[in-house]
DNA sequence: GCCGTTTTCGGCCCGACTGTTTTCAGTCG
């Protein structure tokens, strides 16, 4: 874990447990502390050495004194003072949703309850629903917590959502009641993963909306439903919030249910200076309650003097500053990606022809394709060896005789072996296009080593780019030991790129190395990695990335051809 | 615990839904 990362996760625990004991403001303090630390780009240590701590927003003396004390001894003594306070089981049960501080502190000192399973056996044999404030409805909804708790999934990966949130959109779309139709949230945020999908609707009769969201045909069960929000779980667990507002108040609920929190709260709290009140309906003069603005998020940023935010910045990582001093990036366009730069083939493990390879990089709308299959250390992918490359290069050139306005680029995703060669001596490596350099074996070296291994390959003269950068696999596999840092600082050097892989459970480099890469000037490659012609499509998972590290056209390497 | 073109002390974002209660606390997002 980086520094950055430990630091951050114990400021949350802070935070968490002082949430617990009803601190809330305390709470909040740790918890921005710790939101600050997790979106910098520079390494905590670094700061820590400048004496610069205190510079960091959000960040005093008291909070100072403990990350100097995580990185001095890897704990915190507010931590284990505060975990030493805590009855023994609270936490385990405000896993379970409905249950919260309140409820969980109940159950501890008057029924002395520390565990699920034991929480689960006091409401099957009724004894809840005497305490005060309990029933047995809400004996029955512990007992359906639990069950949810056991079979749940934590996050889903953004990439395979997608089309459950087109069969939403369009069972929605069946109603004529349903004006506008959006998915906010994380989802339209696009962070690599999402907890649950916020389906905001405007509506030209609220109950008949209402009722068409809760007879969505994958409904597995409705958890709450109201007029204007309900709440469901689909098949697979996945948890759906569907809002519902009158199409005048569509862009003040876009902007409030897009969120995230910590960006809203850090908007609202800039309102109530300028004597505004911000909701889900719109942004409201603080004394008279007249309404300013609703109908777009764009006069609602407007009117609190700042340019309006693109949804994959708006995660309070300097986003609204930039906004108010007009010096946002122009973020680079979902359509700005002319070619993918990453891409399989039958020639090693993918599933289709390079023609039609081709023919749905045409259909996506790219100008060109760099077909990389794998080399031939990847035997487990049929890599390519120099006979079969050599082949492979020549039926690309026949192709490309037969194309018009498209080009084929003849590449590789060449091995990185243990002692940082790569798979193929120069001699071949000369006549391609394009060289994607990766790492698919030894994960488990130390840094030292791993960090030489990829340095070696980007001081190689043909290498164009270095694949899934990190070689973590989100919610599987932790990136590789990596002094990430001086891998950046030799690209820029070599004038060699970084890949943003755009695989969904690669996603690699993410949007904070990103942000950072771009900081130390590297040029950043994207790639879908596809292995089958639907999966050109993952060419917008890494666009999204790219957005959400702030990058622009000029920052892209296949922005350009 | 942090912060200050109102403040070095007194604030710190805002509303919907549920289940219990009979006016509201707790949870969630």
């Amino acid at each position: 874990m980086s520094s950055n990362a430990e630091v951050a996760s114990i400021l949350y625990e802070i935070a968490e447990i002082l949430t617990i004991k009803n601190d809330r403001f305390r709470s909040r303090a740790y918890q921005q502390a710790a939101q600050r630390i997790t979106s910098l780009t520079e390494d905590v240590k670094k700061i820590r050495e400048n004496g610069t701590l205190e510079d960091i927003p959000g960040i005093g003396k008291s909070i100072s004194a403990t990350i100097i004390e995580i990185l001095d001894y890897g704990q915190s003594t507010i931590l284990e003072e505060l975990k030493e306070s805590l009855p023994k089981g609270v936490q385990e049960l405000m896993e379970l949703e409905g249950i919260g501080p309140r409820i969980a502190m109940k159950f501890v000192t008057e029924l002395k309850i520390v565990n699920i399973d034991q929480l689960e056996q006091a409401a099957k044999e009724g004894k809840i629903r005497d305490l005060r404030g309990f029933g047995e409805k809400k004996e029955a909804n512990i007992l359906q917590s639990i069950k949810d708790y056991k079979n749940r999934q934590t996050r889903f990966l953004l990439g395979s959502i997608l089309p459950v949130v087109d069969e939403m959109v369009l069972w929605m779309k069946g109603s004529s009641s349903v004006n506008k139709i959006e998915v906010a949230g994380s989802f339209r945020r696009k962070k690599e993963t999402v907890g649950d999908l916020d389906l905001l609707v405007a509506s030209n009769n609220v109950d008949e909306s209402s009722e068409r969201f809760i007879s969505m045909p994958p409904i597995e069960r409705i958890v709450s439903h109201g007029p204007t929000r309900s709440t469901v779980y689909l098949k697979g667990h996945l948890q759906v919030d569907c809002r519902i507002i009158k199409p005048e108040a569509y862009g003040a609920a876009l902007q409030y249910f897009t969120g995230s929190k910590e960006h809203n709260v850090k908007l609202r709290t800039i309102g109530v200076k300028l004597g505004y009140k911000l909701n889900e309906y719109g942004l409201f003069n603080r004394e008279n309650d007249e309404l300013v603005a609703s109908e777009t998020e764009e006069e609602i940023y407007n009117l609190l003097g700042m340019d309006w935010i693109p949804p994959e910045l708006r995660e309070n990582r300097g986003e609204i500053e930039a906004a108010l001093e007009r010096r946002l990036p122009h973020l680079i366009g979902y359509n700005e990606v002319k070619g993918d730069l990453h891409l399989h083939t039958n020639w090693s493990d993918g599933t289709a022809s390079i023609f039609e390879m081709v023919e749905a990089a045409k259909s996506y709308g790219l100008k060109y394709i760099a077909i990389c299959d794998h080399s031939k250390s990847l035997a487990i992918a049929h890599g390519l060896d120099e006979d079969r490359l050599s082949k492979q290069g020549k039926e690309i050139d026949k192709i490309n005789k037969k194309l018009d306005d498209f080009k084929v680029l003849k590449g590789i995703e060449c091995d990185i072996k243990a002692d940082g060669n790569l798979d193929f001596p120069k001699s071949v490596l000369k006549d391609l296009d394009f060289v994607v350099a990766s790492i698919h074996s030894g994960f488990k070296n130390d840094e030292k080593t791993m960090t030489e291994r990829i340095i070696s390959a980007i001081h190689n003269d043909h290498v164009s780019t270095i694949g899934h950068p990190t070689g973590r696999i989100i919610q599987k596999r932790s990136p590789y030991q990596l002094n990430l840092e001086k891998v950046m600082e030799a690209a820029a050097q070599q004038k060699v790129g970084l890949e943003i892989n755009g695989f969904p459970d690669r996603l690699d480099l993410d949007d904070i190395s990103t942000r950072k890469a771009k900081e130390l000037g590297v040029k950043l490659s994207i790639g879908s990695d596809a292995h089958a012609p639907s999966q050109i499509n993952f060419l917008k998972l890494g666009i999204s990335v790219a957005r959400r590290g702030w990058l622009e056209y000029n920052d892209v390497i296949n922005t350009k051809f």
